[in-house]
DNA sequence: CGAGTTTGACCAGCGC
DNA sequence: GCGCTGGTCAAACTCG
């Protein structure tokens, strides 16, 4: 994580920033080709739609931005970290990722082999001390919203208040029955202000939101490698 | 009625 | 060994 990438993090840059990155260059599609803007904010919060709205457009009331986050003493690597994102998102667009990292395969071995045992009594147990191995990727925006919808559906399964803060921690798994991926939420003590959203595992099922939201691109995609 | 949330209890890891 | 803390469970509850 020595890598560091600095992002535009700052109180003045634009509502909405996601830092350069191979990953997200996708070729811009031309306005008409975009999906009709949503009228939720839920779904203007969506980092698909964010990803595929131009910048200065985009997410203008939730005031969504990915923050440099600290683990520790370490700064995180966004190059690494957005690319970690990426493969919690599924193998979705193998056109237009660059690089997707292969998978895990212990950790997806081992969420697989834990997920049916962890559901009997005991289980729990068994889980915590697989915790160590699987891998987690945090990062931090700034967001009205504790909730940061990535185009996944989560079921909340625990609160639990954290010393040294006020602000309580939310416990999410992801409500595909076939995917263990789990996340947590918690305001910053510091600036309330930004949310910390801490990843679990890798989805092994593709984005369902992300998937419809870029249908259209890749459709003319399709259509255009035709030439 | 099913899916999701809330919340108190339980358990394991870790530091002392 | 003990207590603290984080993570999870599961029953009760809410909501559409």
């Amino acid at each position: 994580m020595e890598n560091q990438q600095q992002l535009q993090g700052d109180d003045e840059s634009p509502s909405h920033t996601f830092p350069s990155f191979p990953y997200f260059t996708v070729p811009s599609p031309q306005p008409s080709l975009l999906p009709p803007p949503s009228e939720s904010d839920d779904q203007r919060n969506t980092l698909a739609t964010a990803l595929q709205q131009q910048p200065s457009s985009a997410c203008n009331n939730n005031d969504l931005q990915l923050l440099p986050l600290q683990l520790g003493a370490a700064t995180v690597d966004w190059s690494a970290l957005l690319q970690q994102h990426a493969s919690l998102m599924g193998p979705l667009l193998p056109g237009l990722l660059l690089q997707q990292p292969p998978a895990p395969l212990d950790d997806q071995s081992a969420e697989n082999a834990g997920s049916s045992s962890s559901k009997e009594k005991g289980g729990a147990a068994a889980g915590r001390k697989k915790k160590a191995s699987r891998p987690r990727f945090a990062f931090q925006t700034r967001s009205v919203n504790d909730i940061l919808d990535d185009g996944y559906r989560w079921r909340k399964y625990g609160q639990k208040a954290v010393k040294n803060s006020e602000h309580p921690r939310s416990y999410y798994r992801c409500t595909h029955h076939t995917c263990n991926v789990k996340k947590q939420v918690q305001r910053l003590a510091k600036d309330t202000s930004i949310v910390v959203t801490t990843y679990e595992g890798v989805h092994n099922h593709p984005c369902e939101k992300l998937m419809e939201a870029l249908s259209p691109i890749l459709k003319q995609l399709q259509f255009l490698s035709q030439f």
